[in-house]
This record gives structure tokens, C-alpha cells and sequence, in this order.
DNA sequence: CGCCAATCGTTTGGTACCGAACTATTCGCC
DNA sequence: GGCGAATAGTTCGGTACCAAACGATTGGCG
């Protein structure tokens, strides 16, 4: 994919993929950056899984979680889903698991008992303590060759993305 | 997410992140980068799959392996998870659901009996051909707000991200 | 008060996705 | 030629993830 003969290919196929469409305008610089987006979530992912989070056995969505709950203390879980991009159901399963393995504890609002909030347990607080700092040595692995500037843009560009797909 | 007390919030968060990890330095640039391009990447996976894709009946990955073939004809199975992006593993099931649905077929290679090369079905031909102009048209709306240039140094910089998740 | 609608979180059914173990085929070396 | 190592794809076990249906609780309006 990084291969010098990359590029070339890929201007072979797109003028391949305009001739096909033949009328039918197609931008391409749309295209690149939305699957480039895509492709580098996902290699990132990929990597911090095995790299960073592996040992702790945490996904990148529990890392997530563990990390909201640290910076935001306790929550609801609606709350807590919305802050870590996640469906409702999906929470739950993952909030489980976590608290299966002792990182995190729910706790039913009292006053209104349909509300239930999650916090960190001690273990899960010196969980993220010690692996947050790594994982954000990792990050600045994966933005190796970025300068500061770049990196504010990248994340600004991001933000209109994000804004576009969030309606 | 995307209130404008947002800023002010993780600002907040920001400087309670540095009070509580002290001296261990953070690099919150990279931070923001990184985790905007996941946050990204799943916004406009969940948009794509709710609004161009459903209609098909295709996941995000389902509808790579389709533009992927039909941008370099037949391939074999290494070579098209590598391009997709996917774990070989995956990729089986993947083209099974899209064999299922008679989208993609599959032959055995006669020179070598290990290997199997996966193609579209007419078919698939047809659905790909229809659906990329309106999927294009759907990177065009994430990428609303973005000048050509934009888009083109948002390609450039997660090119670069790319290479250092890829190793 | 009492019931109906709204609002939580959870459950359910299904796909996608990974890594590792497995199977079948081919290749290299004696 | 035959046998071990390499290689291609599939299978397996497990998690993550979603949308839709569900169950419990609460609030409002009569």
C-alpha cells in the first residue's frame, strides 16, 4: 500500500474508474481523504491493540471507557456512551466486561432508580493512570513525522468531518 | 460533542489530565489527532451504512471488496485483504455473505490449488457500478467544508499516519 | 390519585472483525 | 521421488459493535 508503484496504480485506476463512468463526475479528492481516513483508523487500532492494550486485555473501546470515566469521574451511562461514540447497547456489554475484570462498578441513581451510573474502581483508576501516559507515547508514535502545526490541522480537518457525519 | 462548551471542557480536562499525572509530559496534539480520526472514521462508517450502503444490504467492508474488485478485476484472496485491509480470516467470511448474496464468486487457481481468486458476478457488476457514483456523492457531503486543497492535505497527513501504523 | 407517554438501561439477533490453530497443497533439498 | 518446511485459505473462539425490541421506572395530565 506504501509501495512507491501505489500511487501510479492509483491513477491508473482512477482514470480506469472515470472512463467507466464515462458522464458521471466523480471526486476523487473526496474519496482519498474519507478512505484514508478509514484505513488509518483502523491500522491504528489495530496496532495499539497489540502494542499498548494488549496487555492490559482492553479493547480500544474499553480503553476508551476507562479513560472518559478517569478524566470525567462518574457518569451516566448514556452520558458515558455519547462521550465514547458508542450505541447505548453496545455500552452495556462493554461496561460488563470491564466490570467483570474489577475496573469499573455501576451504581443505580437513587433518586431516579431507571438511571444508572459508572465509576472507576480503585484497580481500574491505577489501571488507566499507568497505561494512559503510554498509550499517549504511542499516539505520538503514530503522529511520528507530523510537525505540531500539521497535527492542530489534521485534527481541525478532522473536526468538519466529524461535524458532517454527526447529524 | 460538538457545543461550543466542548472546547472549554476538554481545556478543563486538559489541565486536570497534566495536574494528576504531574510530571510525566503529555502530548495532547497528537492526542487530539489521533483520536479524531477514529472518532471519524466511525461517524462516517455509521452514516454510510445507515444511508447509502443499507439500501444494498452491505457493510462498509462488504462494499470495499466490491469496489476493490471491480477497480482491479479478479484477485486472489492475500492480495485482496491486503488491499481491503482486512485479516485474511475475515475476508473468508466476508466474500462467503457476498458469494450468498451471488455479488462475488470464486474459483480455485489450476496452477496452484492453494490459491483462490475472487471476482463479481455480473451481478456485482451492476450493484458497484450503480452504487460508487452515490457513494462518491456520500464522501463529497463528509467532506462538505473542505477546500480541494483541504481535502488533499488531509489525504497527505493521514498518508503519513498510515505508514506509521503500518509496519 | 391513575394511567399513558416518555425515558432509562438491558436484551436480542446478527454481522464484522481479529488472531491463532488447522488443512490442503506446493516447493526445496537430499 | 519423497519428506519436511513453507504457504494459501479456511475454521474456530471470542469480542465488539449496531439497531430494534423490550422491561422497568418516572412524570404529566386528566
Amino acid at each position: 500500500m506504501t509501495d512507491p508503484s501505489t500511487d501510479e496504480r492509483l491513477l491508473d485506476a482512477e482514470r480506469d474508474i472515470q472512463a467507466r463512468l464515462g458522464d458521471r463526475p466523480i471526486d476523487f479528492e473526496s474519496m482519498h481523504a474519507i478512505a484514508n481516513i478509514y484505513r488509518a483508523a483502523s491500522a491504528v487500532r489495530r496496532h495499539a491493540e497489540r502494542d499498548v492494550l494488549a496487555e492490559a486485555n482492553l479493547s480500544w473501546g474499553g480503553f476508551v471507557i476507562l479513560w472518559v470515566l478517569w478524566v470525567w469521574d462518574e457518569m451516566e451511562t448514556a452520558q458515558l456512551a455519547a462521550e465514547c461514540d458508542l450505541a447505548k447497547g453496545t455500552l452495556t456489554g462493554m461496561v460488563s466486561t470491564l466490570e467483570k475484570q474489577g475496573l469499573v462498578t455501576r451504581a443505580r441513581v437513587e433518586s431516579d432508580r431507571r438511571r444508572v451510573t459508572v465509576a472507576l474502581t480503585p484497580a481500574g483508576e491505577d489501571l488507566i493512570e499507568d497505561l494512559f501516559p503510554r498509550f499517549n507515547q504511542f499516539e505520538v508514535r503514530m503522529s511520528d513525522g507530523l510537525s505540531t502545526d500539521e497535527k492542530r490541522e489534521l485534527a481541525r480537518l478532522l473536526r468538519i468531518v466529524i461535524n458532517n457525519a454527526t447529524d
